[in-house]
DNA sequence: TTTGATTAGTTGTATAAACAACTATATGCA
DNA sequence: TGCATATAGTTGTTTATACAACTAATCAAA
């Protein structure tokens, strides 16, 4: 009841995800101001890929929670842009192996220093310990879902 | 710098907003189910109407943070769609004002039992005052952004 | 070993978002 | 009044997402 209403009175912010909207849109602008040609979608990729190479697409599917399409056109553009390789798999020719290019490599620290702009920005004024109680409940909230 | 490495840790969650993707899938998922032929950001716009009939365009712009285009876009889904109706302002001749259609009026009550159920699965198990902090949080990251 | 099911990836189609360039109308100031 | 500027909305282009249908390779069980 008490509960209910409480909902319905956040229910939009909730659903529409108006914060990460907006990071995510404030880091873009950040890449595009420091003339990098990449997309945030792109960079989620290439950010698993700077954490662990050769993950193939379906690696890449689980851990950037999109579904298979959407890996093959993100690598597609990610190959045009001469960022990443695909490499067949030796043991299993189904499978690609996602590789970064030097040029691939080389955003990695400029763009994780951005990234870390965006947050320091958008959590400023906030306290570590509610920062840490939000990540928890949006992880619960995943969780729950998935 | 202990505030900067627990930044790095969370950048990944924060930034892609998965909490709110695995959200709004859930809704759409709920809607697709109903057979409801609607999706989640005509949904958002719908939303906002049923709140107050006549908006403008520009005020659908502000209400769901999209930019002139995507509202022009779904303005014009949701018209093929008969939900909503373009009416000329008679005082500015600029100005779409947009209502709803008797189809558009019917969807309110079933989807706001939808995305209020979506968000009851969603924040199951998360206490009331932990989620009331989680959304004081996103509104300050919003507003820090914005 | 053959065949039926599973897994990895691609392609087609529809909807949406961001950005730039555009048209039409309104406003405000000289 | 007239012209510069601002505002409301549209159109074009690129990228991304979801879903369904598809191909190719692998696995497992009869």
């Amino acid at each position: 009841m008490h509960n209910n209403q409480f909902r319905k009175g956040e229910l939009y912010s909730f659903i529409t995800g108006m914060a990460s909207t907006a990071i995510a849109r404030r880091l873009q602008k950040k890449l595009n101001q420091a003339g990098l040609n990449i997309t945030i979608e792109q960079w989620s990729v290439l950010y698993h890929l700077w954490k662990k190479h050769g993950l193939s697409q379906q690696e890449l599917c689980n851990a950037t929670f999109r579904d298979k399409p959407s890996i093959t056109r993100l690598v597609d553009n990610l190959e045009k842009q001469n960022l990443v390789k695909r490499v067949p798999s030796q043991s299993d020719r189904r499978i690609n192996l996602i590789y970064l290019t030097k040029h691939g490599q080389k955003l990695e620290e400029q763009t994780m220093r951005l990234a870390d702009q965006t947050l320091t920005e958008a959590l400023k004024t906030v306290p570590a310990s509610k920062i840490e109680m939000c990540k928890e409940v949006l992880q619960v909230v995943y969780d729950n879902l998935t």
